[in-house]
DNA sequence: AGTCACTGATAACTACATTCGATCAACCCG
DNA sequence: CGGGTTGATCGAATGTAGTTATCAGTGACT
């Protein structure tokens, strides 16, 4: 009494049966699925046979005219993309192993961390990892983290914390923001400024979009200032320092950014605020699971070593 | 300027390669893992020389008497069973998509939840699902989250929220508790029962790990009550229901369960809450992305319809 | 309606990877 | 110093997976 239809024998599929289907299920035809995986068409052909017949499901209707997924079909590529991704990562963690530290890592950096932290960063890598070859992308929050997941980008320079599933944070240091104001301006050079001074003052911030601008925001809410003060905005610190400097109001300035911005700039003054001072996180993010990710965690705790002499607590 | 000592051709592994490796990794014994899959051992030990071939790394130190995982090793094991367990969901999806609703489903329960609606369930299987062999197996939450996340269990029937990563949960009704009392009793059959009368009861637990129990000292909590009330536990709800008959307490009871346990003693009153009544919320859950999730979803909804006719609210 | 271009399927052939049984060499143990 | 166990190696048989050349069905254009 076995089943009635089922000569055939059930085995396992084979890992060029799934990069087949996956190809075909990606291109919706057979001979540029082929090409793309570089295989011929029949080949190819035969492979998505066999990997249904050792199923026992149909995975593709054919027309001659038009391919489409049955329903199992797209249930099915989605596992075998899985599948093909555990693959690649596995494959990607040999290399990793076998040469640590060399091909291409795709920095993400967020605008308001770039120019300040990748001196020290291009230096180390420079020196310690000459044959990693670091390809940075300044980009906003978001987007940097839309690039992580989707696999444009590698490792990412940014503002934590971030609560995104998937990604796994390794915090670098804790830096304080500063308040930057013209010459002449009361609080002026200050140092122990309380928060609640904020209130009062009119805050000049970066555009929608950066991490920084969302900060400074929070801290005045924290401060009690309910309102949103939208009156100017700049799409870079230079230019906010500017802005600062030719009178518009003051702004909060992270510690790294400090030397840099205000020094060639004689117009302004920078004020602490009261211990404890307001502060960010800044970390490198990766994937979870990352096939290079002890590589990762080796380069922060370099980095770490590295970011030493500057003025933040590092973690 | 080609890399030294890299005359091997970087290529695919294949998946009875992986498995070979896996198998090694698993038992430290070439001979042992060869017949643990099924194949000799001199075709174990080509597939991981030919595995570490491909990868370009040393994978398994191997001393004539010894074998033992190289560091690089350790971690392509991991990714290697990954891509195995990839698999093994592909393949077990397939045979779901081939023969939905058939083979084995391990179901466990919570025991406040399994007498009152196993016949149900029960019922509910072998009418629409009838080539379904259910296994049913009843413990306490902990232990059914534990069967379900390493794979001993398939399906779980237990009052949620649980907030496990992983586990998907898949409503099914709300129930409301009630108060039941002995004969007598002031509160005894009433309507309308204010929450803050919990807090001058005498009230009966399970024995601890029962999530019952805990959601009893949640709305004893939310009543006010911040004494933990310990005096005597019982291990089941028929126990408890007997000692609420012979004068010992009060007990609070799933409205499922009412029927069952009540009417075959006439000793026992039971009482309403006024609304919003204290309730649990009974779920099926699963692994996130399950192989026969689809499955599971359909059973859901097959179970919601069954248990219309009880006196819960379905989902 | 006929033809053409393009689709995926098939056939025949080749190459090579996988597997097996048998055997070998190293090693631990008594 | 054997005896037994370990993993590695060998050579042959098998089966898989790939190739090129060709076929057969379909829709579109004239």
């Amino acid at each position: 009494m076995r089943p009635p239809v089922n000569g055939a024998v059930r085995r396992r599929p084979s890992l060029s049966q799934l990069r087949a289907f996956a190809a075909v299920a990606e291109h919706l035809h057979f001979r540029d699925a082929a090409t793309a995986i570089g295989m011929s068409q029949p080949a190819l052909s035969g492979a998505v046979s066999a990997l249904e017949e050792t199923l026992g499901v149909t995975l593709v209707e054919r027309t001659t005219r038009k391919v489409l997924l049955s329903p199992a079909g797209e249930r099915l590529a989605v596992r075998a993309r899985a599948v093909l991704a555990e693959v690649a990562a596995l494959m990607e963690e040999a290399e990793a192993v076998r040469a640590p530290f060399t091909g291409a890592l795709r920095l993400g950096v967020i605008p308001t961390v770039a120019p300040y932290l990748l001196p020290t960063v291009l230096n180390l890598v420079h020196e310690r990892y000459p044959d990693l070859d670091l390809q940075v992308h300044e980009e906003q929050t978001a987007n940097l983290l839309d690039g992580l997941t989707t696999g444009r980008l590698d490792l990412l320079l940014l503002a934590v914390p971030l609560g995104v599933p998937g990604v796994m944070e390794l915090p670098l240091f804790d830096e304080d923001f500063v308040l930057v104001t013209p010459l002449g301006h009361e609080l002026g050079g200050q140092e122990g400024i309380p928060r609640e001074a904020l209130r009062a003052l009119r805050l000049l911030l970066l555009d929608e979009g950066h991490c920084l601008r969302d900060q400074a925001l929070d801290i005045c809410r924290e401060a009690g200032r309910d309102d949103v003060p939208v009156t100017t905005t700049a799409a870079g610190l230079s230019t906010l320092v500017q802005l600062v400097a030719g009178g518009l109001g003051v702004t909060l300035l992270p510690r790294t950014a400090v030397t840099v911005e205000t020094s060639r700039n004689p117009q302004l003054l920078t004020g602490r605020f009261a211990h404890p001072a307001p502060s960010r996180r800044v970390a490198l993010a990766m994937r979870t699971g990352a096939a290079r990710g002890a590589e990762y965690e080796e380069l922060a705790a370099a980095l770490r070593e590295a970011l030493r002499p500057l003025p933040v607590r590092v973690l």
